[in-house]
DNA sequence: ATATCGATTATCT
DNA sequence: GATAATCGATATG
């Protein structure tokens, strides 16, 4: 095989801003089979392939943190597209979304779930996950609390970070791959706007954290 | 395999 | 004061 095609597929380059800049619900199914890169001190590279991820709209979704306005909390979403929001919730875990829409919209979209390509030992230590085989990787980051322990994604460190430039210690690349056997579900965990069928995965990807949804 | 439940705290009403 | 875009443990079929 021709040296060209092997550092090509191996290359990670960087999403544009405008990539982010359109409806939320077209910006998850596309972000299947992205990757996910944490820079962690001392050199170390943990990536991860997107594999599960949900949408939340701008406007008219009541299950959006933003329904409600413009809050402290929510004002990443706010402005422009590319950059993380991330949120604590139930007193025990932070979730990761990369901000949608032009600045002054407020979309959104949430990581769900990951298939780790590298620095596994380095998420297997930050979960408290004894690594004995194959069978222990879905541990890591299938689930959206998970994938943020995994990479150590907490809303003070990396809320507001821009995930479109490979200097950021967090970022969101394409190797080229292309996502196959995507499959919509309506959203995990909502009591609100519970219909909607706007969580996207690939289908029978072992690292989706809910293969078998009723 | 599926169901239920407790933990624990930032955020908003 | 109530709620929440979850997880892990436990119970039961």
């Amino acid at each position: 095989m021709p040296k060209s095609q092997i550092s090509a597929a191996a290359r990670i380059h960087p999403l544009a801003r405008a990539f982010y800049a359109r409806d939320p619900r077209r910006v998850a199914r596309e972000l299947l089979g992205k990757i996910l890169t944490r820079q962690v001190a001392g050199g170390v590279r943990l990536t991860a392939r997107i594999v599960e991820v949900e949408a939340y709209l701008g406007k008219n979704d009541p299950a959006a943190h933003t329904f409600g306005g413009l809050t402290a909390r929510n004002s990443v979403l706010f402005g422009p597209p590319g950059h993380a929001y991330v949120y604590f919730i139930y007193g025990n875990h932070y979730c990761l979304n990369v901000s949608c829409e032009p600045d002054g919209c407020a979309g959104g979209v949430l990581f769900r779930a990951l298939e780790p390509l590298s620095g596994v030992e380095e998420m297997a230590r930050a979960r408290g996950v004894e690594l004995n085989g194959p069978k222990d990787l879905v541990k890591l980051t299938a689930g959206p609390g998970r994938l943020c322990e995994a990479l150590s994604i907490t809303r003070s460190r990396d809320n507001g970070c821009d995930l479109t430039s490979a200097k950021s210690s967090l970022w969101i690349g394409d190797d080229g791959t292309r996502a196959r056997g995507i499959r919509t579900t309506p959203r995990i965990g909502v009591t609100k706007a519970a219909d909607k069928p706007w969580r996207y995965l690939l289908n029978g990807n072992p690292f989706v954290s809910r293969p078998h949804f009723k």
